[in-house]
DNA sequence: TAATAAAATGTAATTGTTACAAATTAAAAA
DNA sequence: TTTTTAATTTGTAACAATTACATTTTATTA
């Protein structure tokens, strides 16, 4: 799944031009799925891309948000963070440290989902339901 | 509960001091309730105090977050909203207009909350929780 | 291989927010 | 009351994240 055919393949789907700098930036997403900010897949990129501009990094993540294969999230913190699109999953925002983790639990989003099909929202349609547990991360010894 | 009284006391009880910019902040935060955006907020309070500085309207935001009678939204358009404290109540992100409504449902806390009750997360001891349902508001006609 | 539209780049502009020094003011003390 | 003083407000400049835009380069198609 992290390998460029299938990355070039997946542009391609999207009806995107397949660029080294797109792939690049793909694999960055995929190497720390911890939700980086466009300034750390930046720093990450440049590695293997030197000439690489910011903006292309901003573009790309732009293109990958609207053709849905990826998810923007903002945070209190005031910078935006990109995450891969996968699998349905929720997101622990960490007070102490910014951070921004996945939290996967289908017995969860089952109980959500028989929830909301019996309960109708006014004049709401939802189309994404997240769950946003904001806390703090256990010392751990 | 809009009165300037109760607000006044609010203020002291927080240990800040009651000031006019203060209290109006607190009033228009009050007055629309769908989480106004600092510049908003600058706006409308801008008209009873006609000297009134950005700079204030942003420290008075963030006192009323430390102090916890106010609460700080990220959004995906990349500004902050605010909201007034009260009941514990989740959000309906709308992708059409970038509002952000309140949705009380005491029946779904209790779902969560004894959810979670069984359920612990890893590491993580979650403070607050909440729903953050995207979706659109429906045309009514 | 040539043509062409899409993408990348560099730079400047913009937006939202914060830093900081000086002036003002609310609250406490005298 | 008046005085004192720390807290607050103000204005301006700085900043960080993001976007706009003109130019150059490149991936794809013919
Ligand atoms: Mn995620
Ligand atoms: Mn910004
Ligand atoms: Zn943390
Ligand atoms: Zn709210």
């Amino acid at each position: 799944m992290h390998n460029i055919q299938e990355i070039a393949e997946k542009l391609t789907q999207s009806g995107l031009k397949v660029t080294p700098q797109r792939i690049a930036v793909m694999q960055a997403l995929m190497k720390f799925h911890h939700h980086p900010t466009a300034e750390e897949i930046f720093r990450e990129v440049s590695q293997n891309i030197p000439g690489l501009s910011q903006t292309t990094v901003y573009n790309t993540l732009d293109v990958f948000v609207k053709k849905g294969i990826a998810q923007r999230i903002a945070t209190d913190a005031g910078v935006m963070r990109y995450d891969v699109i996968a699998e349905a999953h929720h997101h622990l925002y960490c007070l102490g440290t910014a951070r921004v983790e996945d939290y996967f639990d289908p017995e969860l989003d089952k109980l959500l989902r028989d929830y909301f099909e019996k309960k109708k929202i006014n004049g709401f349609r939802p189309i994404d339901i997240k769950l946003h547990l904001t806390g703090e991360f256990e010392e751990q010894k």
